[in-house]
Formats: C-alpha cells, structure tokens, sequence
DNA sequence: TACCGGCCTCAACCCTTGCTCGAGGGTTGA
DNA sequence: TCAACCCTCGAGCAAGGGTTGAGGCCGGTA
C-alpha cells in the first residue's frame, strides 16, 4: 500500500503515515499481531490528507478538521480565495473538479512574463520553441510553458538541452491524439480524466523501467 | 499604521513586520533617518498576505510568489477547495515532489498477488504483458505493476485497450534510456531526480496539448 | 540640555510543525 | 533458522515564523 501512495505522492514514508496515525489521521485496523492493516477507505483518507498537504498547504490541524467535518457528513468549510485587495486584480478562481484542470482562469503571458516567471534565458526559450515544445497560442503562452521552461532549464544542467527532447513533444502528441480519438476535439470532463489515467500510466511506466535501486 | 492593521488583525506586531520586510514581503519606503513609511499601497499588500495566511494558511513562500505574480500582472494561481474523493497528478507551477524513489525494498507480487492487488481479470493481465506494459522479473512483478493494472483496467472502460497503450511503452523506454545515458545504467539519486523532472515534463506537455478548455 | 519614548539593526534565541532515526524487540515466510 | 519486515517509543532535527534584547539614532518636550 505504501508503493501504491508513492506512485503519487513520491515524498510519503512509512515513518510519515506512522506519524499521521499518531496525529489521529487515520486509524487503520490491526492485525492480531499488531500490524497495520490498510482498508481502501484509509487509503482514500491518506490520499485526502496528503493532496491537501500538497496542492493546498494545509495544516494537518486543519486537515483534520475538515476530515472530521466529512466524517459527519459536511462539507469542509473551503475558506475562501484569498481577498485580493482593492487595488489589485481580483482572484476568481474556485473550480478545480479534479486537479488536471488547470487554473480556472488560463495564464495568457507574453514572452517577457514567461521568461520572467520561468527563470530562464532568451535562447533557451527559442530553442524550446524551435523545437516545438513550447509554443505560442496568437501571441501568449499558457501557464504550462512555465513548468516546461523550467524542468528543461534544469535538464539543461544535466547535459539534456531542447534538441534531445523532442521525443517528448511527439510523445505528448501522440497521447493527446489518442485521448481526442476517445472523447473528441472538444474539452470535457472526460478529457481530463482521461488525461490524468494517462500520465499515470506513463509515470508508472517510467518508474518500472527505471533500473532496480 | 500598526494600529490600523492591528484592528484588523489582532497578531501583528512591529517584529512582525519587520520580519515581513526581511523576507522581502514589503518594502515600505524610508524617511530620510531610517524611519519606514508605509504607503496605502504597503497596507493593503500587508493586508494581503495576513489575510492569505490566516484564512489560508499559505507559507510566506507561496504568498510571495502570489505577489510577485500580480505584480506582474499575472493572477496568483488559486488552487481549488478541498475536493473530498478524487485526487490525481500534480497541478503546475507547484509543488515539486523532490525525489522519485521508490520504497526502500521493492515489492515483489506472485502473478495472483498482482491480480487481487490490482482488481483486475486474468486476461487483461495477459495482454498487459503480451504487449509488454507490465513485465515479470524473474517470476515476480514489482508494485508499479499494480498501478499499471489498475490504469490499464480504467482505460479500458473507455475503450483503450492493452494494444492502444503500446505506445506507452515505448515512449517510457525511451525515456528510461535518455535518463540512463546520462546517469549510467546504475540507479544513482540523480536518476531519480532527472526521471522526477521528465515525467514533470511530460505531463506539462500534455496538459499544454491538450483542448483548451 | 536633558530626557523619554519610539524607531532602527542585527544576532541570538525560541516554539511549533512535521517528520526521521535508531534501539530494542516481535512476526512471517521461504 | 534466517532474512526481511513490522511494531513502539523516545530522541533528534530542519524549516518556518517570529520574539527578544543589546546597542544606537530620532524627535518632541519640559
């Protein structure tokens, strides 16, 4: 069951889910020998907790509560967005169904903001661009380019410059043509979906051929 | 101007703030001797992250980042609410789950094992390994087997069969072969920090092709 | 002109959170 | 029987977020 959390979450231990046992976040049966024994509804209540921790910062404290408050059948109180203050734009954003949706309001950056954001040198984003694995949308850049510039940035440091990541792009393209073919041109909750089950199953299929520790 | 914010909220205090400033939260103006001056502006912006911290619980770090956003004219990117059941893969810009590895011992499932743990028929299995998604090593298989399994058994709902996934397969390969032409064929921590950084990649890319929503 | 309160800096210290580690000791399955 | 886990419990630790205090410079006022 521990392999089964880090395929998601890379960061949880045995040490760690001990710890949140004795913080009272989840009570897993025993074994008659003492052993902790996993139902898939503490799995469920891990995966809450650490998403939690993750995506949002929460303190287990809080986590906590609102673990209670779903155990009585509330809703947790989602303390809203943060008030942007009067002089500054405003923050919409609620949704998020499930969290391969990104924002819910689309980055729209022009170059200078993309490089700013990313951290990342003039040439590095022609090259990434060159390459076709960074590309315009009219004249803005998404909020993905950011993650992309900035993971090929630290690439770069291991020798792996843009050139020898096209693969990825085709890759990319190849698994976007497939889920399209399932549930059409257009977004849906199903694409989404869809697209979460198949980079899980990419993530999954990297790790079992990464060489044995 | 402490007062003002002190109404507001009852745990400023000037140590405080002056914290703030040193973590580059603020930079309020000087008087010629030294003295801060607080422009509205600095106000508000303070109000922002109290208020950002108390009813979201966000770490400086992440609140910096919101501000250095909408000084950029960006929006902070506001992660949703709690969503109770589903959790998934990362959402961008974020996190960064610093390492890929896997448990300390490496699970080894008997083929029966790996069908209970993955909930999943006999002959899925087979194809699954017919067209090399999941492999046995020696007669075992390892836990990313299951992840494999139970995705495999999710897409299939869709109508993507084990031979749609071969793809996969080898995109993964791939993969693994780049990252080893740069760490050696010996798993070191760099291969689990270069094959943490490609999946990153590969997911943005996805998710960058994918349909707007 | 002396004083008193307030602000300034900088380094040291502190508390809480969220884990990790290790010693000492059972349990299991090949 | 032995390796490889699992367990508990206490100690330790790094990071985050401030607080405290010493030593000094303003600035209004009595």
């Amino acid at each position: 069951m521990l392999q089964l959390l880090q395929a998601e979450f890379a960061d949880v231990t045995i040490s760690k889910i001990r710890f949140l046992e004795a913080e009272g976040l989840v009570t897993p049966a025993r074994t008659a020998s003492g052993y902790r024994k996993f139902s898939p509804a503490d799995v469920e209540r891990l995966r809450y907790v650490l998403t939690a921790q993750r995506d949002q910062y929460l303190p287990l404290k809080v986590i906590k509560e609102h673990l209670g408050a779903i155990d009585r059948g509330l809703q947790p109180a989602a303390s809203g967005p943060p008030v942007a203050p009067a002089s500054l734009p405003q923050t919409p954003g609620q949704p998020v169904a499930d969290d391969f949706d990104a924002a819910s309001t689309e980055l729209r950056l022009t170059r200078d903001e993309l490089r700013a954001a990313a951290g990342v040198p003039e040439e590095l984003l022609d090259e990434l661009e060159s390459h076709g694995l960074v590309v315009a949308a009219g004249n803005h850049y998404g909020g993905d380019a950011i993650v992309i510039a900035k993971v090929a940035a630290e690439l770069a440091a291991y020798g792996l410059e843009p050139r020898h990541l096209r693969a990825f792009r085709t890759a990319a393209d190849r698994e976007v043509g497939l889920i399209e073919q399932v549930t059409g041109p257009r977004r849906t909750d199903q694409t989404a979906e869809l697209a979460a089950l198949t980079v899980r199953l990419h993530t999954a299929l990297v790790r079992s051929r990464l060489p044995r520790p």
